[in-house]
DNA sequence: TGCATTTGATTAACATGTTAAATATTTATC
DNA sequence: GATAAATATTTAACATGTTAATCAAATGCA
């Protein structure tokens, strides 16, 4: 019996981003109320956990392509969110660094996320979750294992 | 105890992401040696299964918005594997036909993208597949339901 | 030291995501 | 039948994804 491609809505990749769209919507308009977006956000997020990060090390990080970074890093600049400081013992990094006002906003947006977090939990069961993530990661695991 | 934001890796979006990213590299290298973009291959995968559709409900199937798929139709046209055709009883309207070489191209690409996804069932096990599947249709459910 | 190579980051060019505005056509309503 | 409202699609403007090219600084090595 010869195998066909799966169905739109049933394929994998489909599934995923259906999933992670749905997700977001939960997300999004509490950053767009503060004028960010997911991925400006999530570098926020990095520098608040850990401040002063290179721009390599955020772009891992934040799964971010560094051209990607390297646009939102100059926006974050221009907004006073965040400031650059060229590491003196190599002229080509440079450290970027939270400002109070980056801190601020952080401490304005992140309440919220919680909140959304803590209810999509509530709704859908911690168990599950857990269970979710165990079979995501496997799956990871599984794709990333071979170069087939 | 107050709660604090999941770090990175471990939040949802971000999980979501990596898993999309990590099966999206199996298929897009095949794709890209025909030029095609993911998106692209949607929107041929869609007509082949159902030839003549109009853009709104292309884009529909292929979860895409309407500005993102009015681009890859033009695109596609450009490149002669769709070709548009107006309706006549709605002048705003214009069905989409994948041509004779439209339609080749799929018969290329396809069996490599279903050997590609048989692998990974192979690989990570059909059982899970299946529960990873209920499960994000599950959650899928549980965020449509509320708009809180 | 001098030069090739490597590395961190930016820029360029193109495709897509996203929201808002514009356009054309159709439908509704008076 | 003329005009307002609704609908299908496109365009505009901006942010990001993606690959390749560029640039400057650092490193390796003759």
């Amino acid at each position: 019996m010869t195998r066909t491609l799966r169905s739109f809505e049933r394929s994998l990749p489909m599934t995923l981003l259906q999933t992670r769209e749905a997700v977001m919507k939960k997300f999004i308009p509490s950053l767009k109320e503060h004028g960010l977006t997911p991925q400006q956000w999530r570098v926020i997020r990095a520098l608040e956990h850990e401040n002063g990060l290179d721009i390599s090390t955020l772009a891992a990080r934040c799964h971010l392509l560094m051209p990607s970074i390297s646009r939102i890093i100059n926006h974050l600049n221009k907004e006073k969110l965040i400031e650059r400081q060229v590491v003196d013992t190599d002229q080509r990094r440079s450290k970027i660094i939270l400002t109070a006002e980056g801190k601020n906003l952080f401490a304005k947006v992140a309440p919220k996320s919680v909140e959304r977090y803590v209810a999509i939990e509530e709704k859908y069961g911690v168990r599950k979750l857990e269970l979710l993530y165990e079979l995501l990661d496997d799956l990871i695991q599984t794709l990333e294992e071979d170069d087939t």
